[in-house]
Parts: C-alpha cells; sequence; structure tokens
DNA sequence: CGGACAAGCTGA
DNA sequence: CAGCTTGTCCGG
C-alpha cells in the first residue's frame, strides 16, 4: 500500500478484510488509517501473510483497508510506475498519482470496432507502416507534414496509443482520426472508454500511463518538444516512458519529430526512418542585421514588406525575457563568439568572456579587433511595436500572457516566442532578433531555437515564410535551417552537435540532475559526493555523472544527509 | 504530511 | 521549571 500523502515515501502492510477480497488487485485505490488520518492510497502488492519473512512485527499489528474507492491503476502500469520513480528518483506516490483517472463521469463512446479504415497511402503512413514492421523507432516527420497519418497507418494493426505535447494537439488529433472512421478516446475525458477498448486511446503527456485494451503499439508526436517533460518531480519524460512501456510489453514504439533530440537520434540511430516530403519545409530566409541600414534597428526590407502587405498576418517573435544576451563590439560591432565551437560568449562579472558550452575562457578582448570595450543588445517588445504601427497600415496587436486571443486575418501580431502558441495560423513568421535566442547562456539553447522555428514552419505552413534576423548569418544553425534542403542540413548539424555532446561528456553521454534544498538548510555542509561533477548555481547545483547508478548513488546520499528538504530535478530540461 | 516527543531557550 | 520553539523521527 502506497499512501496518497506527500512527505511519505513509503510501502506500507495492511489486512485485506474477507469482504473486500474480491474487490482488491495490484493497483486498487482504497482507503486506509494512518497513524490516526484517513487516507487515500493504491495497493501495490498481494500476498498471504505466511510468504513474508521481512514483516518486522506481529501480523495482529496489521490495520485493516478501510475501503475501496476505484480501480486505480492497471497492474503493469504499476510497475511502470514504480520504474518511473526509480528512473527520476522520486516518489513512487507522485508517479502513481499521474497514472490515476481524474474522477470524472465518463463520455460514452462507441467500443472498437477493429481498423475497418483505409490505411492512408502517403509518405508518412508507407514510412511508419515500415518502422513498426522492424519493431519500431524514430520516424523522422517534416514540420507542415501530418504525422496523424502515421497514427493512421499503425492503428490499423491494433489499438495504439497516442502522446502528444499538448491536450489541444490531442483533441484536435482525436477529432480528426474520429472523422477517418476510427473510434478514439481522448484522455483523460474518456478513460473508461479506452479501458474498454477502442482503436485510439490519445491525450497528452500523461496518456502514456492510461489503460488500452490490447494495446499494440505507442506513438508518440513531436518527441523532441520540451512539453514531454514534467516540469515538477520527479521530472518524468513521457517519450522514455512510451518506450519503456514498449519495451516490458514486446509492443512497437514509434517516436515521431521533424528535429530529433540528441536523445532519440543518439539511442535510435539503428532505426530511424527519413520521411521526405516535396517542399515540406517553408522558405526559411536569413537577414543580417549589420544591413540594416538604421543602426541598432530591427525593421529589415523583409520584415517591412511582411507586415505592410494587406491581407498577410505576420507574427514577430523577440524574446526579451530570460537573461538571453548579445555581446557586440563597441568599436567594429562584431558579434562574440566561441572560437572553437562558434555558440555566442556570455559576460562574467569582472567583463571577461567565456563559452558555456565549452566552458572556455576567451579572454577580455574582442574576437576580431582586439579592443575591450562592448555593448549588450537590448530592446523590448513594445518598442518593436511602436516602430512597426508607424510602417503599416494593418492592425498591430502585441500579445501578452493575459491578452484575448483575438485572431484576425492581415494582422501583424508582435510578441515573446508565447505568441508562437497562442495564434492559430499565419502567412509568415518572423524572429526579430533570433541572436537573443541564440545567445541564451545554456548549452541547449541552439536546440530551442530550432524547436521555435519548427513550431513557426508549422505555423505557417508549406507555403509561408520564415525570416529570422540576425547579426550571425553565418551561424552554422541558421545556416542549416535556410538551405533549400533544411531537413537534411538540420540532420547533418545534429550528427555534429552530437559528436560535441559527446565530447564534453553532456547529455545524453551523461546523467545531470539539479538538486536544491529548502531553507533553513543549505549546501554549507554538503557530504562528500562521488563519481559527480558538481556545478554550483543559484540556489541550486547540478550533478552529472557518466552513469545513472553514479547519480543514483550521490542522490542517495544527499537524501540521507538532507531528508524531505531535498529537491531533485533529474534530466533537467535546459542546461 | 502531521503528530509525538525530546532537547534547547526564556523569563520570573 | 512551566511554557514555548525547534528539530527529528515515524506511521503497518
Amino acid at each position: 500500500m502506497v499512501p496518497e500523502v506527500t512527505g511519505i515515501d513509503k510501502v506500507f502492510d495492511y489486512f485485506v478484510p474477507e469482504s473486500l477480497v474480491p474487490r482488491v488487485g495490484r493497483g486498487t485505490r482504497v482507503r486506509i488509517d494512518l497513524n490516526g488520518r484517513r487516507v487515500g492510497g493504491w495497493v501495490v502488492a498481494i500476498g498471504s501473510v505466511h510468504e513474508r519473512s521481512d514483516l518486522q512485527f506481529d501480523v495482529d499489528r496489521l490495520a485493516p483497508i478501510i475501503s475501496v474507492s476505484g480501480d486505480g491503476v492497471s497492474p503493469d502500469v504499476v510497475e511502470l510506475t514504480k520504474w518511473m520513480s526509480q528512473r527520476w528518483l522520486g516518489s513512487w506516490r507522485a508517479t502513481l498519482s499521474s497514472a490515476t483517472a481524474p474522477r470524472m463521469r465518463s463520455r460514452h463512446v462507441n467500443p472498437r470496432h477493429g481498423a475497418s479504415v483505409n490505411v492512408p497511402e502517403d509518405a508518412v503512413a508507407t514510412s511508419a507502416q515500415e518502422l513498426l514492421r522492424n519493431g519500431g523507432g524514430l520516424l523522422v516527420v517534416p514540420p507542415t507534414a501530418s504525422a496523424l497519418s502515421a497514427v493512421a497507418a499503425i492503428a490499423h494493426n491494433g489499438p495504439v496509443l497516442v502522446v502528444c505535447p499538448t491536450q489541444r494537439m490531442a483533441v484536435l488529433g482525436a477529432a480528426s482520426l474520429r472523422r477517418r472512421g476510427f473510434t478514439t478516446a481522448l484522455v483523460p475525458d474518456d478513460w473508461d472508454a479506452a479501458k474498454a477498448g477502442v482503436d485510439i486511446v490519445i491525450g497528452a503527456r500523461s496518456a502514456v500511463l492510461a489503460p488500452c485494451a490490447d494495446l499494440s503499439s505507442i506513438v508518440v508526436i513531436d518527441e523532441h518538444d520540451e512539453l514531454h517533460h514534467e516540469e515538477r518531480s520527479p521530472t518524468w519524460n513521457s517519450v522514455e516512458v512510451a518506450q519503456e512501456r514498449a519495451r516490458r510489453a514486446a509492443i512497437p514504439c514509434v517516436l515521431t519529430s521533424a528535429i530529433p533530440s540528441a536523445r532519440a537520434l543518439h539511442t535510435l540511430h539503428q532505426s530511424t526512418s527519413v520521411v521526405s516530403v516535396e517542399n515540406a519545409w517553408p522558405r526559411i530566409e536569413v537577414v543580417n542585421l549589420d544591413d540594416v541600414p538604421v543602426a541598432g534597428s530591427l525593421l529589415s526590407s523583409e520584415m517591412l514588406s511582411s507586415v505592410s502587405t494587406a491581407g498577410v498576418t505576420t507574427v514577430c517573435v523577440l524574446n526579451t525575457k530570460g537573461k538571453a544576451r548579445l555581446i557586440v563590439c563597441k568599436s567594429c560591432r562584431a558579434v562574440q563568439a566561441c572560437r572553437t565551437c562558434t555558440s555566442l560568449l556570455t559576460q562574467t562579472e569582472d567583463g571577461g568572456l567565456v563559452c558555456v558550452r565549452c566552458n572556455e575562457d576567451a579572454g577580455a578582448v574582442c574576437i576580431t579587433c582586439g579592443r575591450t570595450a562592448f555593448v549588450v543588445a537590448k530592446g523590448g517588445v513594445s518598442q518593436l511595436v511602436n516602430q512597426v504601427m508607424k510602417s503599416t497600415r494593418n492592425p498591430v496587436i502585441e500579445v501578452s500572457s493575459d491578452a484575448d486571443d483575438s485572431w484576425t486575418k492581415g494582422s501583424v501580431f508582435i510578441g515573446t516566442e508565447a505568441v508562437l502558441y497562442r495564434i492559430p495560423f499565419a502567412d509568415a513568421v518572423v524572429f526579430a532578433d533570433i541572436d537573443r535566442d541564440l545567445s541564451v547562456p545554456r548549452l541547449t539553447a541552439s536546440r530551442e531555437v530550432l524547436s521555435l522555428v519548427a513550431r513557426a514552419a508549422r505555423l505557417v505552413g508549406p507555403h509561408g515564410r520564415v525570416v529570422l534576423q540576425t547579426r550571425q548569418p553565418s551561424h552554422p544553425l541558421l545556416h542549416a535551417m535556410s538551405s533549400l534542403q533544411p531537413q537534411n542540413e538540420i540532420l547533418q548539424w545534429m550528427e555534429k552537435d552530437l559528436a560535441q555532446r559527446q565530447l564534453f561528456a553532456m547529455p545524453p553521454f551523461s546523467f545531470m540532475a539539479r538538486v536544491s534544498v529548502v531553507s533553513p538548510k543549505s549546501f554549507d555542509d554538503m557530504p562528500e559526493l562521488f563519481d559527480v561533477d558538481i556545478a554550483r548555481e543559484e540556489g541550486a547545483i547540478i550533478a552529472k555523472a557518466v552513469d545513472q547508478a553514479a547519480l543514483e548513488k550521490s542522490v542517495f546520499v544527499l537524501r540521507a544527509h538532507y531528508g524531505t528538504a531535498l529537491r531533485v530535478h533529474v534530466d533537467p530540461k535546459r542546461y
């Protein structure tokens, strides 16, 4: 029995009264008395007391289960949640909780009628079937092509579980698949239908733990998306859980993405299908901001032509949040980038330049002219809104987090990267200053940019345009994205990125955890750790180990020392 | 988590 | 030394 009480991560033994025996099994939700409190919990194992030699007390001290309060979690998923708690070093309670259906009435869904639906005949469907025959793997689908064709092709072979990065995508996907003739259960709403049996069970992250009668394969859409990662501890990832669930059930798992994660590329390089579709990426143009005649202005002729054309919907993205900083030489205006890895340098408090990627000190002089005075590029969304309004008759709308979603054709929408999630369609997306994203002092900065551009590509569709404004037009990633065959070039860039990660022992070649403690405790009295690299951050430490076991051992030592004050985030999504 | 209990601090 | 705070332990 695992009680649903935060702060307790233990398994307790209870007695099952004769009357409840038929209703209690592994995964059942029950109510029990714990230390005078009445709480819920999950049955995680059933056995006779005579089989137990590890009971440290008399059998008659066992308290009885009070009542049964639902089906809870299926036995195979109980095992899976246990694995999750070990993989991400969190409580079993938390992972069981994620796997439990919310208490709500279910919508009626027609039962599974078998895949009598025709298999689509596009390139995505063909590749998906080929991948399925080989036992699953990674399907590289261009951003504007529909991964639902893959789902449809796979669902032909039996019930399939589909994991999307957002619930919004799951809702749209379910509707579309239903129109194609499949019976679908959208979880968590249609939990009971998923259990009873449908062609397709679809939902966001926690859908990977949903029931699915006769489950025969699992598909993860947009595998690279950060939203597959749970933010709260344990920071589990639905992609890895999908792979583990499929492995345990001996069924294929197919991951789809236009821009596969380093982890997927590293672990699935043997089983990758690249789907080539004509013009599957929109035109991606790189604009050199140094060519803009007005110094410091972000209004290039490319941006102006888009925002001022009547009837054209333009989205302008300008990142202002975070510590994104671009270091430019005051005299020659050169952008300060690392000599060895070309990523942008960041300035330390004493004025020195460092590369966060290779952790190398680059001195304090300009890389091209040798002077020592630098400026930090700045400027916000509202400033850009004012400038754009002066140069167009189209309506200009600043999209902020609290804004109402009033989409109108022919408008100009300006905001931080959040606009890419709020606007349903656009003819063009202009990244007013992509360097601000590229220069974020994190190793994952390039991949975050790639993810934004892929999202923009989906927003504008194959015939739209994406404009990337930069002061470093020869940046390898920008160069790759703007080529005529972006898919191939991006995959080649990824190969190099992967090689570099290996060189610097970065994920997926190492295992990291961000660890913090709640006050009044602090790391001042931290016990000694072995086989891990420790980097200090504001209020936290990043522990890095070359294997999972070493990381696990260190967290075990820390947990013994700090107890419940310790917060552990395994695989921080940005580092 | 929340209760029990022990050890430490304070004021008269 | 009662009365209170702070810390540690434990639950079946």
